[in-house]
DNA sequence: AACATTTTTTGATGTATATCAAAATCAACT
DNA sequence: AGTTGATTTTGATATACATCAAAAAATGTT
């Protein structure tokens, strides 16, 4: 089954009409490892669905990649920002494992919203539980130790460890890798 | 003119009967400088507008609080967890002035989608607009120094210096207040 | 104006993390 | 198995920020 639509069908019901329509707009892509999906400055792409890979979202900051956030299976992810804006993001999103994505673009989604306007309550329901992964984000990174960051990450994202490099785990947590790898040591 | 519609109406249209509805949900409350708004463990609202006045929200971690946020006037807020959750939030919301404000609550809120479908186009709109604060606030905290947090502060909210104390703001920054101190010699 | 309270600044020192350089380890390829 | 390149660890030193204590300045109250 549509793995778009399987994702959806978690935040509200959907009519089989809007179904249909959600199916005809769903691509299906298969990437390299290292393979880009989105570069920044680009809006391919609003919501988007794993069914086998791995992602990892980062932006350029005093010409270092900084990662945001990684991406595993079975998870509905996209940037808010080209969805809300309609314009590209400042985000780079980047496969980590040979992966099958599949995904539907900012102007076909806004098609959906006006042609199901119910589909604004899955919506809604998305961008809401993003809120709320982000309030998450934004607190680790206001109160916590990078011991403490390191921590939940693992506890949250248990299979990332084995999957990519410490560099980009460093990354994400916001220290160096030569920190992190101290950090381990115990 | 109610302006927690004013607010709505900056993120979609609103129908009479839809409007009528809102009116008559709305509650306004006039509040004292120290005055908690919410104290975490309740849910009384979902949005609200300061017509007048000035807030903070914050939590406590390791016994001390910690601020997340100031509002002032013309903005519409409100914790998000629990419109999305039903379940109350772990903020508290602070009065520091005496203030104006106009509130829904999450019941209210619900009922009005219930009644209302068009409606959660609104709330998808205001729910990605957080979403977007919200990355902005963890890109800040996750790459940019104490210095540099607080220039983008003043920048964004430059009447916040003279309305709060320093305590406040660095505890907004995740620095203490004697580093904010130092920061601010130069 | 005098006093009490709160807020802000200053100083001395400690700790977490960064930086730079190099060594050690691991993985991929022939 | 040996070579190459990528990844991880280690060491020495520097920097940003925290902590604790106290002084100075600002604000509110009688």
């Amino acid at each position: 089954m549509n793995p778009i639509i399987q994702q959806f069908k978690r935040y509200g019901f959907l009519s089989s009409e809007a179904e249909v329509a959600i199916e005809d707009r769903t691509k299906c892509f298969f990437k390299k490892k290292n393979d880009h999906f989105l570069k920044s400055g680009q809006v391919l792409s609003s919501y988007f669905v794993l069914e086998k890979g791995l992602i990892r979202a980062y932006f350029y900051h005093e010409g270092k990649e900084v990662n945001t956030w990684f991406g595993e299976e079975n998870q509905i992810f996209g940037s808010i920002l080209p969805v809300y804006t309609n314009r590209p993001s400042f985000e780079n999103i980047q496969f980590l494992e040979d992966s099958e994505v599949y995904a539907i673009s900012v102007e076909d989604l806004n098609d959906l919203y006006r042609m199901f306007p119910e589909l604004n309550l899955v919506g809604r329901k998305i961008a809401e539980e993003v809120c709320v992964i982000l309030e998450e984000r934004s607190i680790s990174l206001h109160t916590e130790s990078a011991t403490e960051r390191y921590q939940s990450l693992i506890r949250l994202q248990p299979r990332l460890l084995s999957r990519v490099n410490l560099g980009h785990i460093a990354s994400y947590l916001g220290i160096t890798q030569e920190t992190l790898s101290r950090i381990r040591r115990y």
